[in-house]
Parts: C-alpha cells; structure tokens; sequence
RNA sequence: GGUUCGGUAGCUCAGUUGGAUAGAGCAACAGCCUUCUAAGCUGUGGGUCUUGGGUUCGAAUCCCAACCGAAUCACCA
C-alpha cells in the first residue's frame, strides 16, 4: 500500500476510534513531509479539528500516539502546528524497496485497453524543419511514449502538408533557375535545396514588386500583381487539373523534401505508423458538410458559401465550403477527424500543434459536436508555445530562424568539443565516441526543450542551450554512466546485488521514496500530457543519486550486506532513469 | 473589441486535488579531486510570487477586477 493511503487509513481509525465519527474522506489529508522535520508522511489536522473540538496540537497529538500504539508500520510522529508528521518505520520502507527492486519494468502501467492517436510534426514540403519544428517534434514522440508508459496503445501519425501554393512556389522558382539541380548534382539535402527556391522565390517576387510599386500602387497590391505570383497559381490550377508535367515535378521536389526529413526525423528517433498527406485528404469533409446543411446547423449564403453560426458560443462565423464549392482547411480536418475515428475505435485523438492554433481546434470542436459526434471531445489539442530566441521572435524574412539540422550539428559538435576537454575516453574507438556525441548532443537538446511545460512560450538560448552543466540532459547522463560505472566494477569483482534486508539509512529511504512515486508521476504526467514532469522527475531522482554518490562509498563498505544491498538500489536508479528518459526519447550510455 | 494562454530571484524555469520558513539551474562569490568518473558535491547572497479586492483556520495556487505580454478572430494552411 502506498504511503499516502497507509496513513489515511490509519487516521480514519484513530478517529473513528478517539472520536465516534466517521468523516467524509475528503477530510484526510497528506503531503510528503517536509525536508526540515522529521517524518515521511505528513497528515494534515485542520480539516479534522470540527469533528475533534481539540486544538491542533491536542488533535494531532491524540491521532498520533494512537496510531503509535496500534499500528506495527509507524515508528515515531512528532507535531508541529497543525501538522502530524509521522515516520514510517524501516520494515515498511524495506518491503517498498523489494517491491520496487523486483520490477524489471518499474513505472509502468497496465495496459489500458485505450488508443490513443497522436498527430505531430505535420510538416510544409517548401522547406527544411526549423527549432518550432523540433518543439512540436520531440513533444509529439515523447506525449506518445508518455501514453504508452501509461499502457495506451498509441498510434504515431504525420500529416504532411505536400500541396498548395507554397509548394508551387518553390517549384515555379526551379523551373525558372534553369540549372536543373538535383539534391546530387547540388549535394545539398533535399529539404534544403527545396528551401532555397522557396527563398529564391520570394527574392525575385520582391524585385518584381519594387518594380511595380513605382507605378504608384501600394506595397501589398504591388506583390499580389506580380507576375511571379501569377505564375505560381497557375501552377497551382494546373496541378489540382492534374497536368502530367507538373504533377511530375512536383513528385520529384517533394520527394526530395521527404528524403530530407527522413534524415532529421532519424536523427531525432521520430517514426510514425502511419504518413497523411494533404493531397489525398484535402477533398475529404464535403459530405460532413452537406450533412451539416441537412441537419441545418450550417447554412448557405447567397452566393452559395457554406457557414456555421458559432455567434452564440462566443466565437464568428466560420466558413466551411467556398462559393466555389472548394474545400477550406477547416473542411479537411473535419473529414480527416472522421475518418479516422471511423477507421481506428480512438478513445482519444491528440493533435500536437502551435498555439497559434487554439482558435481552429475549439471550432473545430464545435462543428463536430453540433454535426452530433459524440466523440468530439475525445480530440485534445496539445496546444505548445512559441519558440522565441534572444533577440526575438524567428522571422524568415530576417534570416533568423534556427535551421533543425544546423541545431542539430551545433549541439553534437559541442558534445564533441567538452567531451574531447574533459578527455576521459581515450580507450573508446572512433565509432563509438562519434556514436557517443551524437547521443549527449541530441539528449542535451531534447531535454532542453522538453523540460519546459508544453504550454508555455520558451525561450531558446544558445548560449544556454549548450552548457552541459546544472538541469540538463548532459546531467542526467554523467549521473547514469557514473552508476554503470559502479556497476561494472562491481561484476568484476563478482559481487552478486541483493537486497539484504539491511537497515536503509536517510538518504536511502530519501531515494527509495523518489523511486516510488514514478508509477504515480507517469500516471500524473499522461493526465496532463505533459513529459515536463517527467523530465523534472529525472532530474530530482539524478540530484538525489549524486548526492548519495558523494555521501557514502558502496564499492569500499565493508559491511558486505550494506554493500550488495546499496548496489540493487544504485542499479533500481539507473533503471528509473533509462526508463524516465526513455519517455523523452533520450539515450542514457555507459560512459562518457 | 471577442476568445485562449501566460506574468514566480538579475536570467531560464519548477512549484497540478489550497497547507508549514516559495524551490532548482545559470550568472556572482567561497570551498571540495593521491578516492566508485569534478559534465559532480557543499556553502553564501539574491523574492511586495504583476497589482488590488474576495473566499478560507490557511492563497503563488480558487473567485472577481485592473495592468502587462503572446497567439488568434481570412473564400490562407
């Protein structure tokens, strides 16, 4: 039984038993007790002082030494104000930490029986992945490990946006450039030589304007009329017509895009089960909408444009089909949402996508209740902040957005830099080290951006981002190699782990109740979709560890019990924290 | 203007059923390596938890109002 509910059943007792009553059990309450008192659980008096008549004091004195006398788990209480703080006795924390010890999986849940569909990353095919794309990235796979910790069975999908005008427009700029550049010919990588005429086109789209502007129309007008643009719609009518040419072209360009990502998704440990595009689903939800318009919750206007009136849910019209009868954003996700319950029995669907979104999934949440489909509320938009840098927000027009790739080079090659200063792995081959750096830099930035609450705007400071020292990924994984370290030693020494039995001293009790509550924090954490906590877990359970690490010796304890017992507890961390930031995606390794 | 989300140490962030003297990291300063890896540990300084009301035995946390900041409210996606 858990400490928390140990302890309110023990109180319960002591109150029915000094008092007569038996309270309503919102009564009991506990919080792990405070660092500077002594206790592990601490019952809070306040809410029980109507049913005692008693002060504080009296009240938690009465309950103390009741629950003293009658119950083998406890073995001393003190009082403090209105707090009865009471201490757990060492056979207790014992059996907690044969229990925990005993998992070979610990922290995770049963199965569920739930399926959880989770769309992330959902990238534009015009250009290269940048930081925001590393946010929604590593908060979609790690959401998704989370859930899976927590016994979901989870589906991982992308929508790729591969159509539209923005696509045409890199094409339009390729076409023109006359150079015939392949990602080979270029050995560029294809997202970021796709990007390059994305940019190329706006280049010229802005010469065009200049030009133009000097008419005397404005700046806006300008860049709507030139000819550039025109040409880039064209393309664009061309392709949904389906014209052999430039549906070709536009195969080939995405498919360097694809290839691209493939390699950015790899490095970042993304898979998905299943890949959406845009160019297949884009006609979906026309029916929905007719269906709308016969059930009369949408409406047409003159001009023969399909509307929902969300006036009187605090929100505007929204328009759902165009007056030329084409579909809008909005239509697609509805047909893609329906789809995909239709197709999977989804418990829950989480879309990980900007705040910039919020107003989009709240009508989109809307639409599907008023269309009567139940399960409009199993969507949850995981809804994360902006990634802004010192100076500001990114801005591709002012070249100050963080490359995905370049980010990532960055982080490696500092894991590269300190480790080759600090110069402790001379025995490692080249492979291996190289392998290595690769996993301190990826973990360094992963849990730089996953510590973060989800919903919050984050700052992204690179400067900060590569110091390796303090709450970091680096940390958690010196703290892991140092334990393996150990443990190495250990089997050359042919020391067999057991748990003894031996007394627990502070810190060990201190570290085996951190270690019990991670069932709790992954259950918490997938409540709140958050991985943040998790990350937060780590990083206590790391501190805790080092601390423990500086405190007492295990290989040189002479009392041979205290020493195999202390090398189950260090290896029972070490576990923990793989699986802890496993949920993040993070690789802890042996040495480093 | 409507909607949604934020405001905690110089900076970046924890603090989630309301609980004791609000915590970490970075930065600054002072210590600790012949020792199981110093990417570590210990200590010092640093706070009107945006402001003002309210509820409560008790509020950073809940309610109301104001202020500041972000996003959004397209026949774009």
């Amino acid at each position: 039984m858990n400490p928390e509910q140990l302890v309110i059943k023990r109180v319960k007792e002591a109150v029915e038993s000094l008092y007569g009553v038996t309270p309503e059990g919102s009564l009991f309450q506990t919080q792990a007790t405070r660092r500077e008192f002594e206790g592990d659980i601490t019952a809070v008096m306040f809410p029980l002082l109507k049913i005692s008549k008693k002060t504080p004091e009296q009240t938690g004195e009465e309950i103390g030494k009741f629950i003293l006398d009658h119950c083998v788990e406890i073995e001393s209480y003190n009082v403090v104000k209105g707090f009865l703080n009471i201490k757990l006795s060492g056979s207790y924390w014992m059996s907690v930490f044969k229990l925990i010890s005993s998992s070979d999986d610990w922290g995770q849940q049963e199965s569920s029986g739930k399926t959880v569909m989770v769309e992330f990353s959902s990238p534009n095919t015009n250009k290269p992945l940048h930081l925001g794309h590393i946010r929604n990235n590593l908060l979609g796979l790690s959401v998704s490990r989370l859930l899976e910790a927590n016994g979901d069975k989870v589906i991982k999908v992308n929508l790729v946006n591969d159509r539209g005008i923005h696509i045409c427009k890199s094409m339009i700029a390729w076409q023109k450039s006359g150079l015939n550049e392949t990602p080979q010919s270029s050995a560029m990588k294809g997202d970021h030589l796709v990007g390059k005429y994305y940019v190329a086109f706006n280049n010229i789209l802005k010469e065009q304007a200049e030009v133009i502007k000097k008419s005397g129309v404005s700046a806006e007008e300008a860049e709507r009329s030139a000819p550039i643009l025109k040409e880039a719609q064209d393309m664009l009518v061309k392709w949904e017509k389906g014209d052999k040419e430039v549906v070709d072209l536009w195969r080939t360009m995405n498919g360097w895009v694809y290839e691209g990502f493939e390699k950015t998704y790899d490095r970042l440990g993304v898979s998905f089960e299943k890949t959406y595009y845009e160019s297949q689903t884009y006609l979906l939800g026309k029916a929905l909408v007719n269906e709308g318009l016969d059930k009369g919750v949408f409406y047409k206007k003159e001009d023969g444009s399909i509307w929902c009136d969300l006036t009187s849910d605090g929100l505007d019209e929204k328009l759902l089909l165009r007056s030329d009868g084409t579909s809008v954003y909005m239509t697609q996700d509805l047909g893609t949402a329906h789809q995909r319950f239709s197709e999977y029995n989804l418990n829950e669907h989480i879309y990980v996508v900007g705040n910039e979104q919020n107003y989009h999934f709240q009508v989109l949440k809307f639409l599907l209740k008023k269309l009567g489909y139940q399960w409009y509320d199993s969507i949850y938009h995981l809804s994360y902040g902006m990634v802004e840098l010192p100076q500001g927000k990114m801005k591709s027009r002012e070249g100050t957005v963080v490359d995905a790739d370049d980010l990532i080079e960055n982080m490696v090659s500092t894991a590269r830099e300190t480790s080759m200063e600090l110069g402790k792995l001379e025995s490692m081959n080249n492979e291996d080290k190289e392998s290595l750096y690769e996993i301190l830099g990826l973990g360094a930035l992963k849990y730089f951006i996953i510590k973060v609450d989800p919903k919050k705007t984050m700052l992204f400071d690179p400067k900060e981002s590569i110091d390796f020292n303090g709450n970091t990924g680096p940390f958690i994984q010196y703290t892991h190699t140092r334990i393996r370290s150990i443990l190495r030693k250990a089997e050359q020494q042919n020391l067999l782990a057991e748990v003894t039995g031996a007394l627990l001293n502070d810190k060990e009790r201190e570290i085996v109740k951190i270690l019990n509550i991670f069932p709790e924090k992954i259950k918490e954490a997938a409540k709140e979709h958050s991985p943040a906590l998790i990350a937060n877990y780590a990083y206590e359970l790391a501190k805790e560890f080092n601390q423990y690490y500086h405190e007492v010796s295990i290989l040189k304890e002479e009392d041979n019990l205290v020493k195999v017992q202390r090398l189950v507890l260090i290896d029972t961390i070490s576990k923990t924290l793989r699986k802890a930031m496993g949920i993040l995606g993070i690789t802890l390794p042996e040495r480093m």
